[in-house]
DNA sequence: ACCATTATTGTCAAAAGTGACAATTAATGG
DNA sequence: CCATTAATTGTCACTTTTGACAATAATGGT
């Protein structure tokens, strides 16, 4: 009898909208007519299906740690196939879904404003420690030999140089600073397989 | 005659101030209000020292950028007198004065909305090419025989996790994460003392 | 004491952003 | 065709932020 709910589509879609404008101009920086305009919409449609400005935030920031948890488990079914250090790396530095820097722009718009809010923060490093967690067990299954904390370690410097690549993005860094970045991780992973 | 110019050092004061909740709200988050109190001073003071937000905005960057080349030449000065990989990254890691987390938080925000400037986009660009070029001209003095895209591309990874420590302290991560990043900051300077 | 210059504050108008509600349009089931 | 529900838009009031100017206070030299 009602009409059909177009909610949960264009809840994405401005939602996806949101997270350009917070990954372009910082979370303060997103206004509602910013975002708005970037998802086609007019403003009081943003209203509608998200709420006031701070339940937009905590649905951005529910977006952003889903998108990312779904992102790290779709890096862990790839990262199954991996058989040594290079084949790990190459699958992170390749994989194109994990390419869009917008995410990882907004994770960091959100992480600096998320000290007024405990369950963002609490959130937002849980995402990260659960992507901590699927590069060190991978690295754990291919070096099973390496002391634990190394292993950890070493993926925290990973997990660095692949966050870094990302929230350089706006200053369009020079196009070998990919490449080295991703040697670097490379270098570091090979660490486990030659132990002193 | 005239009334003794402070033009200078109440320009520092509300540029630290600045700084700081650049660092806390992020760029667009750090209104001249929040500025004025943080700075404990009337808000047309900030238009008076510092021009309008635009030129508030320039001086910032110049700010920070001006820091943070101080820092990376403090550094280089204290890099010198390292003979191995543990000293150079010790000394990285322990520099108090770097160790102030808003000047990369600042410089981050800063980065984000410079893609409407170029000039301060350059600027901030330059300041970490300084930065890496430290990193990587210490390795090459320590560790003359290793290639030098490989020196480049660990000085990468170095200032990866240097950084990365910096922004992710709005999250307040736990203590172990920063010995880890260290410690992976350390395995990797160490590839270039053992060549394969 | 007076002058020149600067610091400092007060105040107001304009602009931007947000919240909330009413009104209109559109689609679906009966 | 009608009723119901949701999508969509229009609009107004309120708050925040900014820009700009005037006015006052303070300081150092003459």
């Amino acid at each position: 009898m009602p009409r059909p709910s177009l909610k949960d589509q264009r809840s994405e879609e401005i939602l996806d909208a949101y997270l350009t404008c917070v990954a372009r101009f910082g979370l303060e920086g997103a206004t509602q007519e910013r975002i708005a305009a970037e998802a086609g919409v007019k403003r009081p449609l943003l209203r509608h299906y998200l709420g006031n400005r701070d339940q937009m935030v905590a649905a951005l920031n529910a977006h952003v740690v889903e998108t990312f948890n779904e992102l790290t488990d779709t890096l862990a079914v790839a990262l199954a196939g991996a058989l040594n250090a290079d084949d790990m790396v190459e699958l992170l530095f390749t994989e194109d879904a994990v390419n869009d820097p917008r995410l990882l722009l907004a994770w960091q718009g959100l992480s600096v404003s998320s000290g007024e809010n405990p369950e963002m923060r609490a959130d937002l490093l849980d995402s990260l420690e659960q992507f901590l967690k699927v590069l060190s067990d991978t690295l754990h299954r291919i070096v099973p030999a390496a002391a634990p904390a190394k292993t950890r370690a070493v993926a925290q410097g990973i997990s660095s140089c692949f966050v870094t690549l990302d929230s350089l993005s706006p200053l369009s860094p020079p196009a070998e600073w990919r490449r080295e970045l991703k040697q670097a991780a490379l270098l570091l992973a090979r660490t486990l397989e030659v132990p002193a």
